[in-house]
DNA sequence: TCCAAACCGCACTGCTGGTACGGAAACCAG
DNA sequence: CTGGTTTCCGTACCAGCAGTGCGGTTTGGA
């Protein structure tokens, strides 16, 4: 890892703590660029304005979360052959996850950006496009492998199924802003997760 | 209504609109003067600084929103004496009544304020805890009222449910934002109001 | 050793939220 | 109609912000 990009990623990171704790407006460049330990100039020598590296910090959040979830998934596959209970699993493996976090899920960097539109051109409104359809994809594989074995108990499309899933994490998220409560998040995976057992699982009580 | 109060109206409605369209910080106290036709003197002589402006902002935003979701609880109530039922057409009002949107559901003022925290100070924190807490009241009357004659086929928890059908709404909202689509919105709540239907509906398939 | 990438220092612009204060117009009670 | 209060304007000012420009310096690698 060249000296450029480990610069790079220490702005990125000292940038994403402070953008998940109080927004992108509310975090300066100057506050940035002082705790990763630079200056202006050389912050500017990397990113050519605010815009541009709120892009980058999109496609790399969204990179290691699609990374961690398939690490869960995988862990899941290993316990269980079923198909819904590996999506069962997966989705109580996220919200042990949450819980396990010493402050509750530390929120969204897609889900900020959503919110700040000033910073937001055609970009950064892509690279969030993106990401949510990652996720969505990574939920719809898992949800169409338990399609071949079971029927549904209501008809719902899958495409908006698994973007409900992750929405559902994104509404945690605002809920727990909004109640000062950091172990919302993870409810509301369980919650999700019980939407999907009622939905596949046969013979109901 | 005096002079003042039609002022401050007029002031937190344009203010509304553009907060919506573009969040708290990308809206500039110069923008919504010119727009209400004022200047920033009279502005500042209505509201201490842009917190207290947002504050005012979200009580009212939360009495409109209550008020509107009462009102299709009462429709729904004059269609159907099963408690079931009322909560089901209820969602499915709030539904339609997003999709009649022209541009889809125009946001949220509280899910836009949780996530700017620089203007963010106790009072909006506890200006937003209340939203929510009517709004998880407002569903969890109706959750009550099901309990009494429904038996669940699954365990939750009420209170967390009851948050949980305005969490989907917010979940909702960043969603349709991310994705540039604004009918997303409504797909939630249906996907919503499907989860309360197979968490009650006996004797399923 | 040499060159390019990486980074610094500094000066500048334009916009923002916010303060301060004197004055003017609108409104309302007596 | 009068006097006082509420409401609003005009202007000048401050600090913090994102972003630009550019010359200079350090660093790492071929």
């Amino acid at each position: 890892m060249s000296r450029g990009a480990r610069t790079r990623d220490r702005i990125m990171d000292v940038a994403q703590e402070a953008v998940l704790a109080k927004g992108f407006e509310a975090t300066s460049i100057d506050e940035i660029v002082a705790d990763a330990g630079i200056t202006r100039s050389g912050f500017f020598y990397h990113f050519k304005d605010k815009s541009a590296l709120a892009r980058e910090m999109i496609d790399r959040y969204a990179d290691t979360s699609i990374a961690e979830i398939d690490a869960m998934v995988a862990r899941a596959r290993e316990l269980t052959e079923d198909p819904l209970h590996v999506l069962l699993i997966t989705l109580k493996l996220i919200a042990e996850d949450m819980r396990s976090a010493p402050n509750g899920h530390p929120g969204c960097v897609v889900a900020t950006a959503a919110f700040h539109d000033r910073l937001i051109g055609p970009e950064i409104r892509e690279a969030n496009r993106r990401a949510v359809l990652r996720w969505q994809e990574q939920f719809r594989v898992l949800l169409d492998d338990i399609a071949k074995q079971y029927r549904t108990n209501d008809e719902v499309d899958f495409d908006r199924f698994a973007d409900f899933l992750s929405g559902a994490v994104a509404g945690g998220i605002i809920m727990s802003r909004a109640h000062g409560d950091t172990t919302v998040t993870a409810e509301y995976v369980l919650l999700a997760r019980s939407h999907v057992k009622l939905l596949f699982q046969p013979k109901l009580q």
